[in-house]
DNA sequence: TACCAGGTAAAAA
DNA sequence: TTTTTACATGGT
């Protein structure tokens, strides 16, 4: 075994355990925060490495320290590339002050803000990672779809053990294009998601569909649109995939029942509202509303008094 | 048991 | 054009 250290140094302000939280229940073997320290699978060109990030430093003067243990040696080339990934997994890059300076006069997300200070938003290795996830989180709850999640990646991703442990990474377009829709449904997909999920992953291991195309588009709304268009994709799948996976801040699931729930429960007592309000009612967060929903949703999470 | 949970496309009206 | 319906799993 091969093993690399590498030191970044994020943007202040940045809180790693604060920004490590939403992985604190996940799988052992795919994806989680226990104990100070993050792990997950990257994939550098196709070279297997485990990455494991754990924080030398305050929400100030942030660093992290990184671990890549890999059953081969890893090139400086490949380095570089992991230390991208980690940058943009967590947004390390990203100033948030311009963000906490916007929704200064909302008083509620401001408090909020302060409270959850040096939160980042984290960002998908691939659009196609957010994009299958966010057809498999369509309707069902979190909770069920994330073990569907989990199903799949054990059963269609490429494995790498490390010191008695094998860990999984996301399942390649090619992979999935070419599992069964039977393979799929027994991972408790629907019969239609699956169908989903091939036709997608087909479409990207032929080269019709280039996924990764969009994070260079300027206009949101123009790549909330063209994903739109894909089969199995909705308004709620598109703006979810957008801002999970191209480090763009103003798309806004507002079709979400769980964030308008949110929403609702900090700015209209807990009345239902519709996903036209709640667009309202984020109005003021600019180009900035799709954080100022991740920031809504892990208030909710540690559990932050309204 | 029935219904809802971080929806969507296709069928029916 | 607008309104229903089928669909996967798991918690309540």
């Amino acid at each position: 075994m091969f093993t690399e250290q590498l030191t970044l140094k994020p943007v202040a302000p940045f809180n790693f355990d604060l920004s490590s939280k939403i992985f604190s229940d996940g799988d052992e073997q795919i994806r989680m925060y226990a104990n100070g320290k993050f792990f997950q699978v990257v994939n550098l060109n196709g070279k297997l490495a485990l990455l494991i990030l754990g924080s030398i430093g305050t929400v100030e003067a942030p660093e992290l320290c990184t671990e890549l243990k890999s059953n081969q040696r890893l090139t400086e080339e490949e380095k570089k590339q992991a230390a991208n990934i980690i940058t943009r997994l967590f947004n390390l890059n990203l100033d948030p002050k311009p963000f906490y300076e916007t929704i200064k006069k909302d008083p509620t997300l401001n408090r909020i803000s302060k409270e959850l200070f040096g939160l980042r938003s984290p960002t998908t290795q691939t659009v196609y990672e957010a994009l299958v996830d966010s057809i498999i989180e369509q309707q069902i709850s979190l909770r069920v779809a994330i073990g569907l999640e989990r199903r799949i990646i054990r059963e269609f991703g490429a494995a790498i053990s490390l010191e008695g442990k094998t860990y999984y990474a996301y399942p390649i377009p090619q992979t999935l294009a070419k599992a069964s829709l039977e393979a799929l449904t027994k991972c408790g997909l629907s019969h239609r998601k699956a169908e989903y999920v091939t036709e997608i992953s087909h479409l990207i291991a032929t080269g019709e569909l280039d996924l990764e195309k969009f994070k260079k588009y300027e206009d949101t709304a123009k790549v909330v649109e063209e994903l739109d268009a894909i089969r199995g994709v909705g308004l709620w799948t598109a703006e979810l995939t957008v801002l999970r996976s191209m480090q763009k801040w103003d798309a806004m699931p507002a079709d979400d029942v769980g964030l308008r729930r949110i929403i609702a429960h900090y700015y209209c007592k807990d009345e239902k509202i519709t996903a036209t309000e709640a667009r309202e009612i984020a109005d003021p967060w600019g180009t900035w509303r799709g954080l100022a929903a991740f920031y809504f949703v892990v208030a909710e999470l540690v559990g932050l008094e309204s």
